[in-house]
DNA sequence: GTGAAAGCGCTAACAA
DNA sequence: TTGTTAGCGCTTTCAC
């Protein structure tokens, strides 16, 4: 059923109509009730196509997630973000249009996004702490948000981000009042803005307290079970032994457990390890890591929050620039909890 | 730039612009030439939207992700299928259109998209053991591929799917192997039918080994961690203590280590524990899990073959069904290593 | 080998 | 309050 053939059943023109559907006052009561029922009735939905060729808005908006590399692992939480973001775009209207890339195709991705007008805003995923793909949006013009900040950028943009230097200063503290001093942090890679954060927040800690930093006990790269056991099983094998680690991701921290069982080592008795990972706020209910206090601020909600900037965005270009900061975040503890160093 | 700018930049019609540029053969090779050159310098791509009116093809296909409730978490698996997927379409100039929902709201969201002609075909994931869905899409004529299997269904349908059930199977054989006899399954709801298939993999197992099945070691559920927490708790203090478990999904066995941990075991001292994922596949990579051999058959794959066999199907109808069923498989051991009863 | 013209299904000026 | 008409940017007959 479309518009023509639902107006010439009506006796109307397609114009009243399409005008009865799209809520216009100038409608009479009468006639949008008969228009509303019909269409109910024949399940008309407009043509999204031929409406976004008139309107000139494509009422979707493009999510692209890069991967390093084409074998690369694609981050959970990306999932969860494309959710919350979902449910906005349900509720306006507008579809999402995701695309998967290795990070190499991104720039001729945007712009082919732009080109074939397929979108009418993006949002951008992971970013770096100096990220081309700033000025290369803003120079084709295209509305974005970028879920994260780029450290760098002098200009100003939409963002919207957790405040993981806040955590991880958090989680090392925590770590600190234990009575730990060879602290670990096996981070993600430090190009991306979200761990260059995490480990300031962990070097405000240590800075506070006046305890050194050691180079080998800064590991970063990419998130694999395989980079969490090589890198712990080297720590713990070297001179500056950890008693504790703080780890970006619990696919990491698969690997760490590992490579301190494999040392013959007990985490709770022998080691302490932190993970950080605000994906599993969900894991969180019903207290399953009862030995630290979190606040539960899901990654579901920053899609939820991105997606209306945008909208916003598009709808109104003067808003900018919108930023917000989630304060809320997680710490969360190992399930066999932490290990307390005698002082 | 669109059509009639390039057109007439070049001095030519729109016409024989756009035979150029989609090769049609009646073109002559100087033209295409002159025409594809003019077209990569002016960054000319065709208006999607325009182009799939004209055509009545939506040039996009629809990913519809359910969750069981608002705040339930999005299963990762579905990002690498969805990746895999990704990479079909973009070598193909489709675009994926994600949507995220209720298992409640689904339906409307199938006719919806259906009726907007907003996609060609769909991709239905976590299909359930007799699922109203392939009824409702061969009502509304949407061409789709089943990622799964419908157990009870009596027509034939497109679908790709792991052979969950012959890897159950042998997972179990292998801890009978290892001397286990009271063997828990953690599995995934049951209503859906990879978790059905798993506990019919299970069930093979024990009966051809004349073991006994005892009803208590039977679990099925959400997969969370509290999920794996309670219900370990729960088994290792029964009578019917299990010694094995077999765990249907990594996020569970992060609780089904708290409870074994909890409760003063060791896995591969006390107990062993076998988690399935076919996510889990990402980290094998180096060796992390030397326990156990394990084919590389990833989700991704999967993802990249549902989706060339939705495009097949688009393009001919005739070649309906196509079925796959990846025999490669995972199983994954955990990182401590299997526990050997003594017999 | 190329072009003119109609049409895909909708919206939005402009008229009435 | 409703209808007429043009047009969004492309593809595709049909004619040359």
């Amino acid at each position: 059923m479309n518009l023509k053939e639902l107006s010439e059943h009506l006796g109307l023109s397609q114009t009243t109509v399409s005008r009865a559907l799209n809520g216009y006052p100038e409608v009479n009561e009468t006639t949008r009730k008969r228009v509303e029922l019909a269409a109910a009735e024949g399940n008309y939905r407009p043509n999204l196509r031929a409406m976004s060729l008139a309107t000139g808005r494509a009422m979707a908006i493009g999510h692209v997630i890069p991967v390093a590399s084409k074998n690369d692992v694609v981050n959970p939480v990306f999932a969860e973000f494309v959710a919350g973001a979902s449910q906005t775009y349900n509720l306006y209207g507008y579809e999402l249009m995701l695309t998967i890339a290795e990070s190499k195709d991104e720039e001729s991705i945007y712009k082919s996004l732009a080109a074939k007008r397929a979108v009418d805003g993006v949002i951008v995923h992971s970013p770096m702490r100096n990220d081309p793909r700033l000025a290369l949006l803003n120079d084709i013009g295209l509305p974005f948000v970028v879920h994260g900040r780029v450290c760098d950028s002098k200009t100003d943009y939409n963002w919207i981000d957790m405040n993981n230097r806040r955590a991880f200063k958090q989680a090392t503290q925590l770590l600190i009042d234990l009575g730990h001093e060879k602290i670990a942090l096996i981070n993600g890679q430090e190009t991306l803005s979200f761990a260059w954060l995490r480990r300031l927040g962990y070097l405000d800690a240590l800075t506070e307290n006046n305890i050194p930093e050691y180079a080998d006990l800064l590991a970063s790269s990419e998130l694999t079970e395989t980079y969490g056991y090589e890198t712990a099983t080297n720590m713990l094998a070297s001179e500056n032994t950890p008693s504790a680690f703080l780890v970006s991701s619990y696919i990491v921290a698969i690997g760490v457990r590992r490579a301190i069982s494999q040392a013959g080592l007990a985490i709770g008795k022998d080691i302490s390890v932190i993970i950080h990972d605000d994906e599993l706020s969900y894991f969180h209910n019903g207290g399953a890591f009862p030995q630290f206090t979190s606040t539960r601020s899901s990654v579901r909600e920053a899609g939820i929050l991105a997606a209306e900037m945008l909208l916003k965005q598009i709808d109104d270009p003067n808003l900018y620039p919108q930023n917000v900061l989630l304060e809320s975040h997680l710490i969360m503890g190992s399930s066999t909890g932490p290990y307390r160093k005698s002082a």
